[in-house]
DNA sequence: GATGAATGAGTGTTCATTCAT
DNA sequence: GATGAATGAACACTCATTCAT
C-alpha cells in the first residue's frame, strides 16, 4: 500500500506519532498540536500533508488496519493444511499477539469514532467482514474435508470473532494481568467445541 | 437512590441532559456549554451542582449502572426456582431489551473514559463483577439442584458476559438490523451448552 | 469603632479570614468563594453582610490602620517624657515588630489596591498623615526643650516616614533574614542624626 | 536586546499594549483579552506568541527593567569623574525623571506580583543588587580619591536606594503635585551627608 | 517542504452578585 | 441569619485551520 515517495514516508512517520500520542493520552490528548510536539515539527506541517484531521484519522485507521491484516496474512502465508489453517486462525483470535497487536487505547478510539464517523465506521465494518469471511473459507473447507462439522459457518463464525472481542472487552475493565493468558486455551477450546458439535444446542 | 431534595432532582435533570448530548453528539461534543444550552440554562449552574465536569461524567457513570442494576434486579425479584432465574438473566444478558437499554454512544463513551480514568474504570469494573457474582451465584445453585453440570462457574460466568458484550460489540459495527434478533436465540442456546457441557472440550 | 451587636462581630470574623486568605493566596487568590471556604460558609453570606466585595475591601483597609493605629498609641500611652516618647516612635518605625504587624501581602494589596480605589487611597493617606502629624508635634515638643534641633519638622517627618517604608520595600525584594535586624539600630541612629543636625544639607 | 525579526518586534508591540493596559486598568484589568482587544487583535495571538500569561509577565518585568537599567547607564555613559558621576547616580535616584519612567501602576504592579511569583521576584532583586554595586563602586571610588568619606559603602548604598524608593512609595499615597520637586533636592542633599558624614551616627 | 502569523470558535472554570427561601 | 439557585460576564488557554512566505 502506499508509493515510496517522500511525502508517503512523511505520512507514514506522522501517523505513527500520532498513533503514539493517542495511546498516550487518548483522543482528547491527541491534538494536532500535540502529535505536532511530539515529533518536534509545526502543527501546520501536519495539516499540510492530511488537510484536515479527519483525513488523519482515516489514515490512522487505515493503518491500524493494514497492521491486522499482515499479522493474519503472514500467519497463515506457508500453511496448506486446512487443520493447520484454522487452528492457526484461533489461535491468533485468543492468543495475547493479538490483542496486542494494536493498542487498547487507540483501537478502541477507534471503535468510539465509528459511532459518529461514517467512513471509519465503513472501515472497521469491511475489516470484521474480512476476518469473518476468511473464517468462513477455511471452516467450509475444514467441514467439507470432514475436519468438523459446522452447519452454519457464517453464524459459528460471527460467535467467535464476538467471543474474541468480548474477551478482550472485559479484559481491559476486569483483567487481572494474567485473565486472558489462562483464559486464551480454554477459550480457544470452546471454540473447537462450537466448530464440532454446532449441531447441539441449536 | 438518592434523596428528594431539590438539589437532587436538579442534578438528575442535568444528567438526563448530559446522557442525551452525548447520545447525540458523543464526547467531543458534549460540552458543558452545550449541555447547557441544550437545557436551556446558564453554563455555570451545571458547575454549581458538580463542581467540575468529572464530577458529572462519574454520576452519569453511576446514574448508567444504576439503570443496568434495576432492569436485572427487577427481572429476577419475584423468581424462585433457580431454573427460572437462570433463564431469566440469560434472557437478559442476551436479549433485545438489554443492549438498548443504555444507548450505545453513552455506553461505550463510558468504557472509552474507562481507559484514562480511574473512577470510572473502577465503577464498571465493580458492575461486571456484580454481574458476575450474580451469575455465578446462580450456576452454582443450579448445579447443586442438578439441572446443569458446571464445573469452573466463574470461568463460564466471565465466557457468557463477554460473549454478551462481544456479540455487542460485532452489531455495533457489522449489525444489520436483525442481526441480533437473529442471534439472540442462537446465543442463549451456546449459553446452555457450555453451562451443561462445561466438562467437554477441556 | 464598631458596636458590638451580633453583625459586628461576624464581620469582624469574616474581615479575619479574608485577611488570611489574602495573606496566603494574594489579591487574585482572596475572592469571595475562596473566603468563604476558609470559613465554612456560604459565599452569600459574605455578600449579605457587606453588600459588595469592595466593601470588604474598604473594612479591611480600616480593619488594618486600626492595627496599626492601636500599636502607636499602645506604646505610646504611658510615656510623659517628651525624648522617650520620640525615642518610642523612632522605636516602632525602625523596629521588627511595627513591620511584621501586618503581613506584607496584606498592606501591599491595600497599597495597590489604593492606585485605582479612591476610598482606599484616601484611607491610608489619612493613615499616613495621622502618623506624621503624631511624628510631628512630637519633634516640635522636643525641639521646644532643646532636645532636637529640627528646623523643618514636617520635612523630617516625611524623610523619616519615607525611610521606614522604603527600608521595607527594599527588605522584601533584597532582603536575607538578618537584613532588617541588622539595620533597625543603624537606621534609628540616622533618624537620629537627621533630627539633630537638620540644619545641615539644606 | 532582542533580535528584529518579526516575532520580537510583534512581542515588543504586544509588551507595549501590555504595559498601557496594565497602566490604565491595573493588574485585574489587564487580561489577555483586554489587551488584545486594545492592540485590535485576536486574543490566542498573544498566546502565540507568550505561550501563557506568565511568560508574559516575565517579559514586561524584563522589559520595565531594561528601561530602567538603559537610564542609567546613558546618563552616565560619557561621564568619566568620580565625583560627577556619583551626582549624576544621586540625581537620577532623587529626579522626576526617574520616578516618571516607568509609571507607578506598571512598576508596584510587577513589585505586588513579586510577592507571589518567584521569577518576576529574581529579577527584581537582580536589578536593585545592580543598582546597589553600582552604586557602591562609585562610592568607593569617591572615597578613595578623597572625596567623600564612607565607611560602610554598601550600607549607605542600601539606605540611599532604600530612601529613593521610599519617597516615592510616600508620594504615590500622600503627595501633592509639587512635593516630589521640592523633596528631590533636600534628599539628594541628606544623602551626600550620609555619604561624608557616615562615621557619625553609628 | 516546512514554518510562522493569524484567526475565531470553543474549552472548563471562576467570579461577584441577585433573588428567593 | 444563613443557604441555595441561578445568572452572565469573564478568565486563560486550546483547538483545527487558513494563508502567506
Amino acid at each position: 500500500m502506499a508509493g515510496k515517495n517522500k511525502a508517503d514516508i512523511r505520512k507514514r512517520e506522522i501517523l505513527e506519532h500520532f498513533y503514539e500520542v493517542l495511546s498516550n493520552e487518548g483522543l482528547e490528548g491527541a491534538s494536532i498540536a500535540k502529535i505536532a510536539k511530539h515529533m518536534g515539527v509545526h502543527p501546520s506541517l501536519l495539516i499540510h500533508y492530511f488537510k484536515t484531521k479527519e483525513e488523519m484519522i482515516i489514515e490512522l485507521v487505515d493503518f491500524m488496519i493494514e497492521l491486522y491484516w499482515e499479522t493474519y496474512l503472514s500467519k497463515l502465508r506457508e500453511i496448506q493444511d486446512p487443520a493447520k489453517r484454522l487452528d492457526t486462525l484461533l489461535n491468533i483470535l485468543f492468543g495475547l499477539d493479538w490483542t496486542r497487536l494494536v493498542d487498547d487505547t487507540v483501537f478502541y478510539a477507534c471503535y468510539y469514532l465509528s459511532f459518529r464517523n461514517k467512513r471509519v465506521k465503513q472501515r472497521l465494518s469491511n475489516m470484521y467482514n474480512g476476518f469473518k469471511e476468511l473464517l468462513i473459507k477455511e471452516i467450509k473447507r475444514c467441514t467439507k474435508e470432514g475436519i468438523i462439522k459446522t452447519k452454519d459457518p457464517e453464524k459459528v463464525a460471527i460467535l467467535i470473532i464476538s467471543l474474541s472481542e468480548g474477551v478482550d472487552f472485559y479484559e481491559n475493565i476486569c483483567g487481572d494481568e494474567h485473565l486472558f493468558e489462562e483464559l486464551g486455551q480454554y477459550l480457544k477450546g470452546i471454540a473447537l467445541m462450537l466448530l464440532e458439535k454446532d449441531d447441539r444446542g441449536m
